[in-house]
RNA sequence: GGCCCCUUGGUCAAGUGGUCUAAGACACCGCCCUUUCACGGCGGUAACACGGGUUCGAAUCCCGUAGGGGUCACCA
C-alpha cells in the first residue's frame, strides 16, 4: 500500500511547535517512502476558525521548508480541502448512518447535560452521555421540534466491545467501547464534529496513516466505530507523544515562545529548528546530531520514534541554531539582522550597497556571540556609537593604568600615519605599539581595547579596528588622550 | 476520579537478555587555544523510579507500587 499521510491543523491559532513537529513527521514519513504529504484544514470550530491562522500555518509551514503534494492551496484529486467547504459530504453520510441505526437525533439541553455529567462524575464514573434520546418515539421527536429545539446528532455506540488499535508506536491499544458515551457527531448547527469530520476526510482522501499527536490517542476509539459503521476500512495509526515545558506539562504559552512563528520573528533559522524538532522524540541512533531536512528523511522511520514524551529544551535550540548561524553564508544572515539593527536604533531605513558590504564585516564578527539574530543587536554598539562609553568597573580601572597614555600616543601615531586599516596591518601596528613602548601582552591590548570598544572583552582588535574605521579609531584614541 | 499512555543523568537520548564497571549531545565544571570574551579542542561530574518475579544471567521480559502526562465539550 502506497503511504499517504496528512497534516491536518485547525487554523485557531498560529502554528504550534508540536504542531509543526507533528506536521514534520508526517511529511519525513511520506518523502522517505515516496508516499504523499497532504494538508487539510479542520476549521469546522467555526467561531475559532479564521483565514488569518489559516495563513499563518501555511507560511510557516512552508518557512520550515515543509511542501505538501496535494491539499489547500495545491490543489488534488480531492478538492475542496476545507472541511467547512465539505458539507454537504458529511451530511450525506450522517444521513446514512442514521438510516442504518448507527446514528440518532438528540434533543438534551446542555443544563441536562451538565447534570448529568456531574451526577456521574460524583459517583466516580466516567462521565459520558447515558443515551436519553436513544429510543425516542415520534410523537416524542415531534413534541421537541415544536418547541424549537434543534437536534444533534449521536453515534451510537455499541456495548460490550473491545476496540483495539494498531499503532505504529504504541503497540496494540485496547479500549472498551462501555467507557465510550453516545457521542455528537452533528451539531445542531449542522455542522460535522472533529471525530466524524477526520474519519470521512481521511477515508476520501485515502490516507494509508495517520500520524498524529498523542493527545488524540483517547479520540481513536470513536473514529474506529465510525470507519466500522460505514463498513470502510481503517487506516494505521502513530500516535507520537506530547513536547512537554520545562515544568513536564504540556507545552503552553506560559512555557515561553510556542509559536514557529516567534521563533521566525527572533532570528532563529528554519533548518535548526527542523534539526531540532526531529530530534525530539526521535533519533537515528548514531552519534551524529546536525542533520539537514535532507538526511533526515532519509532516516527517518516511525518505529524509531520515542513513546515517552519530550521536555523542550531552549538551551539545546540555541546551541543548534549557533551553530547553525556560524555556519550560514553572510549575506543571508545579514538580511535577517537587519530588521534588528534598525528597529534598535543602529542603521538608517535606506542601505547603500557600500553600507551592507560594511554590515556583512560587522556580522561576520557578530556571529559568534550569539544565538539567534535578535541577540546581534547586544553585540554591535562598539561599530556604531559615536563615543566609547565605559561602564564596567573592570574598563574603568584600565583606563587608570600607568601605560594607558604612552599606549595611546603611539597608536595613534602608528594609525594616523597608515594607508588604510586592514587585519593584516592593524596586527602589524598593534605589534609595532609594543615595541615602541616597551609593553606587551595585556598592556597593550587592554588599554587599546578599552580606549576603542569602552570593554575588556570583545572579538579580536585586528578584526574591529578595521571595522569601526581609521576616522572613528583615531576619534576615540585621541577621547582616550585627554 | 474513570480510561489510556509513559518512566535510562538537570534536559534530549543510544540501548531490544550476556560485549553495560550504560554511548553521544545540550547544560554545568575544569584544562588548552588566546590580551580578553566568544568560537573551537580536550577532559570531568551526573542515570537504568521502587518492589517482586522469570532466567545461569535483566536497563532490556512479566506483575505490582509510586510518579509524570494525556483525555473525559455541540474544541480540535
Amino acid at each position: 500500500m502506497s503511504v499517504r499521510v496528512r497534516f491536518a491543523p485547525s487554523p485557531t491559532g498560529p502554528l504550534h511547535i508540536g504542531g509543526a513537529r507533528s506536521a514534520l513527521f508526517n511529511w519525513l514519513y511520506a518523502r522517505h517512502h515516496g508516499g504523499k504529504f497532504l494538508v487539510r484544514i479542520e476549521d469546522t470550530d467555526i467561531e475559532r476558525s479564521s483565514r488569518e491562522s489559516e495563513k499563518n500555518i501555511l507560511d510557516a509551514l512552508r518557512w520550515l521548508g515543509i511542501d505538501w503534494d496535494e491539499g489547500i492551496e495545491v490543489g488534488g484529486p480531492n478538492e475542496p480541502y476545507r472541511q467547512t467547504e465539505r458539507l454537504e459530504v458529511y451530511r450525506k453520510l450522517a444521513k446514512e448512518l442514521v438510516a442504518t441505526g448507527h446514528a440518532y437525533d438528540c434533543y438534551c439541553s446542555e443544563e441536562e447535560l451538565a447534570a448529568e455529567r456531574e451526577a456521574l462524575m460524583e459517583k466516580g464514573e466516567l462521565p459520558r452521555y447515558l443515551g436519553k434520546c436513544r429510543s425516542l418515539s415520534p410523537e416524542d421527536k415531534a413534541k421537541f421540534e415544536a418547541a424549537g429545539r434543534p437536534p444533534v446528532l449521536r453515534f451510537r455506540v455499541p456495548e460490550n466491545q473491545i476496540i483495539t488499535i494498531h499503532d505504529y508506536v504504541r503497540g496494540q491499544v485496547e479500549f472498551e467501547s462501555n467507557g465510550i458515551g453516545d457521542f455528537i457527531i452533528m451539531k445542531s448547527d449542522n455542522i460535522p464534529t472533529y471525530n466524524f469530520a477526520v474519519v470521512v476526510d481521511d477515508h476520501d482522501m485515502n490516507i494509508s496513516h495517520v500520524v498524529r499527536a498523542e493527545e488524540h490517542l483517547s479520540n481513536t476509539p470513536r473514529q474506529i466505530l465510525i470507519y466500522d459503521a460505514l463498513g470502510w476500512q481503517k487506516p494505521d495509526f502513530a500516535h507520537i507523544s506530547l513536547i512537554l515545558g520545562k515544568d513536564r506539562s504540556k507545552m503552553s504559552k506560559r512555557h515561553g515562545a510556542t509559536s514557529i512563528e516567534q521563533y521566525q520573528n527572533l532570528g532563529y533559522l528554519p533548518e535548526a529548528l527542523v534539526n531540532f524538532l526531529a530530534l525530539l522524540g526521535w533519533s537515528p541512533g548514531g552519534e551524529e546530531e546536525i542533520f539537514t531536512l535532507e538526511e533526515i528523511k532519509e532516516q527517518f522511520t516511525l518505529e524509531k520514534v520515542a513513546k515517552n514524551p519530550a521536555v523542550f529544551d531552549i538551551d539545546k535550540l540555541n546551541w543548534l541554531n549557533g551553530h547553525y548561524i556560524r555556519q550560514a553564508p553572510v549575506g543571508r544572515l545579514t538580511k535577517l539582522a537587519i530588521p534588528f539593527l534598525q528597529e534598535a536604533g543602529y542603521l538608517e531605513e535606506n542601505l547603500s550597497q557600500e553600507r551592507i558590504a560594511w554590515l556583512e564585516q560587522v556580522v561576520a564578527i557578530a556571529r559568534n556571540y550569539i544565538s539567534y539574530m535578535q541577540e546581534i543587536t547586544q553585540h554591535v554598539d562598539i561599530f556604531f556609537r559615536d563615543q566609547v562609553e565605559v561602564l564596567e568597573e573592570d574598563a574603568k580601572q584600565v583606563q587608570t593604568w600607568e601605560q594607558m597614555s604612552v599606549v595611546m600616543k603611539t597608536a595613534h601615531a602608528l594609525f594616523a600615519a597608515a594607508e588604510e586599516l586592514t587585519e593584516e596591518s592593524v596586527k602589524a601596528m598593534i605589534k609595532a605599539v609594543g615595541k615602541q613602548s616597551g609593553l606587551k601582552g595585556k598592556f597593550i591590548f587592554q588599554p587599546l581595547r578599552v580606549a576603542i570598544t569602552g570593554r575588556t572583552h570583545g572579538p579580536e582588535l585586528h578584526q574591529i579596528i578595521p571595522v569601526i574605521g581609521k576616522a572613528k579609531t583615531l576619534a576615540r584614541l585621541e577621547a582616550a588622550i585627554k
